[in-house]
DNA sequence: TTCAATACTGAACACTCTGTTCTATTTCAA
DNA sequence: TTGAAATAGAACAGAGTGTTCAGTATTGAA
């Protein structure tokens, strides 16, 4: 099933106004981003937007979609070739590595001038990650803390050290800021699911 | 100087003002909220609104350095009667007592349907208070992170705490839901500022 | 090459919300 | 009682939203 031209011809459109967005929430925060600002970045009409997009907000999530996307298809390819049984994985620094090589879009998306719809959609997202890959390790009888709240806990403090290493344009590496993080956090996960780590 | 009748009439007016916004926001959230919904809820006309407040922001705001100003009160009548020198000084267990004790405001201002606007303004007065209590006791020697990382980071780990507890109404004490935030945070802290609590 | 289908343009529109202005009314203090 | 201050609320201009529609451009197929 060959992709027609018109196809691309609509790949092109879309692509240009989730290219526009990023640049202008950087700008002057998502809130303040009109429809027209949009348009008018990436040249288009405006009943062409609304054919696409139910408004902004869907602009934004269909963006954080892709991105979502992006990051499991390069999440894949890793795991692909580290595929040993005791190779582990880690999460955090893969997300690190990937905000690293998207920047600008990282940077619009959770950074200080981003919507707080979008925050909560990495939060929700990022929380079920966690559940799925994290939530099955704890030890229910050793943890005094309730996981749900380990989980909300633990994606906060991601986010926020995230946000932190990317409003400062990354002053440290991925691995670095990764340590970081883990020497915040790797403690209290223990007391909240209750395990030891290696 | 005696307080007027015209000045109680517009504290009255403001009280008004500042009631009905919480519900509101628990309602719909604090973005679907408009100027006309306050008023209305309020009983009061239009440029009354405008006289008192710039915008819906600015009232929110207002609303904000209120409750800052209670808690603050509170803080120092607490503090006055445990004058010791080893009375140390729980910051935490006194912000989630009370937020217990008004804790539909506090739901308002720091849960799920707030605005961005007020968890920054939350997230900045807390990093301020953190800094003036905590960061002087960093050891920067010993501590391999950034001081301004450990604060961001803890006071999103308060607010997700925080929030986590307010959202569920509040399924335990004040001091079980302090004692699982220092268990989530204490040892990061500790790894954080490069210093051994008591 | 022609033609119908599809995608885009952009003006016009009704709508909602904002923040201001202005006149009338109410409330208060002296 | 009277002047000053506070409130009421209608009217207004302006910005932004999302829809509609007639017209133009591009595409795929005959």
């Amino acid at each position: 099933m060959k992709q027609t031209k018109d196809d691309r011809r609509v790949e092109r459109t879309r692509k240009l106004l989730h290219e526009a967005l990023p640049a202008l929430i950087l700008e002057k925060g998502y809130e303040a981003v009109t429809v027209q600002d949009i348009l008018d970045r990436a040249n288009l009409g405006r009943s062409t937007f609304y054919s696409h997009y139910r408004d902004k907000d869907d602009l934004l999530l269909k963006g954080f979609d892709y991105l979502r996307a992006m990051m499991e298809k390069q999440h894949r390819s890793v795991a692909g070739k580290a595929r040993g049984k005791g190779a582990g994985f880690n999460l955090s620094l893969e997300l690190f590595r990937h905000a690293q090589e998207n920047h600008r879009l990282y940077k619009a998306m959770v950074g200080k001038r981003s919507g707080q719809m979008i925050i909560r959609q990495a939060h929700k997202y990022l929380s079920g990650l966690l559940k799925e890959h994290i939530a099955p390790l704890a030890n229910t009888k050793k943890s005094a803390v309730p996981v749900d709240l380990t989980v909300d806990w633990l994606v906060s403090s991601f986010l926020s050290v995230l946000t932190w290493w990317l409003d400062r344009n990354m002053p440290c590496t991925a691995e670095k800021i990764d340590e970081l993080f883990r020497q915040l956090t790797m403690p209290g996960i223990q007391a909240g699911l209750g395990f030891e780590l290696q």
